[in-house]
DNA sequence: ACTGGATCCTGCCTGC
DNA sequence: TGCAGGCAGGATCCAG
């Protein structure tokens, strides 16, 4: 599920029953997910306070007062649920719940706080991983080091997109697609936003710039386009797909919004716009766009 | 150096 | 109803 807005809402959920706890027990239900745990991560974890919980990218990340980070990804389908002290289904209550969190299979890791409350985490695809990064390592970590600008912030801009899109043979979907050019950004809202954008998903990347490296109109609208997708979506709690839930059990509502997301066959959205949405299969997977609007 | 394709894994939906 | 096939929001690895 969770491109950046899904897990920033993840985050802000997380955040007020996490950071400044400290991790009573944390339990690992199998020896990995995507990657292996690191070696002694439950030891590593326990006792440390969550000093804060920040997102970068599509990661979560937890400083703890070991001086390790916890950085967690979702993957497709990772998700956290929050259990209350109290509020516990009956059947879950005791040490035998560790059996089946919550009744589900698929709850890989079971993090209690010290003050009663639980935290899962889920993911049957298992593309989801947990990382605990030395203070050492954290600097040159594969998994952050090289990620792109975050493009809620004002290092996005169109003089950024095109200097980094002049001369690329690929195109704009791959080009947004790529985290260490823009980081945080998936096939949702690339697509939503090239939409917004009026261009369309197999256009070159390199028309972003012109030949001197300045940017072009499209690079222009393109970045305001990004920034306007992802506030609307993260202040609409992310996109709610399929039966993915928030950490409260809530759903986010952008999905109602999408414009050309998994709209083939409809009426483009565009004011004015007498197109119908079209799917094509770029990299092995899904494209959606407008024939008649995004050129 | 870049680029496209295959791949990890499970669940769900569609169509026969 | 059963089952095969296709598809899914990510990101890495590999060959060309």
């Amino acid at each position: 599920m969770p491109e950046l807005p899904e897990v920033e809402t993840v985050r802000m959920g997380l955040e007020p029953v996490l950071a400044g706890r400290v991790l009573s027990k944390v339990l690992l239900r199998r020896a990995d997910l995507r990657f292996p745990f690191a070696p002694k991560f439950a030891e590593r974890l326990t006792g440390a306070r969550i000093l804060a919980l920040t997102r970068r990218a599509k990661y979560l990340v937890a400083e703890l007062s070991t001086g390790d980070t916890l950085v967690m990804h979702l993957g497709m389908t990772g998700r956290f649920h929050v259990q209350v002290r109290g509020e516990a289904a009956p059947h879950l209550i005791g040490d035998y719940e560790y059996a089946t969190p919550g009744g589900d299979k698929h709850a890989h890791v079971v993090f209690d706080m010290e003050d009663g409350t639980r935290v899962i985490y889920s993911d049957p695809r298992r593309f989801g991983y947990m990382l605990l990064i030395a203070p050492d390592e954290i600097a040159m970590h594969p998994a952050l080091h090289g990620l792109g600008v975050e493009p809620l912030s004002d290092a996005l801009d169109a003089a950024y997109l095109a200097r980094h899109a002049a001369g690329r043979k690929t195109d704009l979907k791959a080009f947004l697609m790529d985290q260490r050019t823009i980081a945080g950004l998936g096939n949702i809202y690339v697509l939503e936003a090239l939409h917004a954008a009026g261009l369309k998903p197999s256009r070159g990347a390199s028309t972003l710039a012109t030949r001197s490296g300045k940017p072009t109109p499209a690079a222009e609208r393109l970045v305001a386009a990004i920034k306007d997708v992802l506030k609307a979506a993260v202040l609409a709690g992310g996109s709610t797909l399929r039966d993915y839930r928030q950490a409260d059990g809530s759903t986010g509502s952008f999905q109602n919004t999408f414009r050309v997301y998994g709209r083939a066959g409809e009426p483009c959205l565009t004011p004015g716009c007498r197109g119908i949405v079209r799917r094509s299969v770029q990299g092995g997977r899904s494209s959606f766009f407008c024939p008649v609007c995004q050129h």
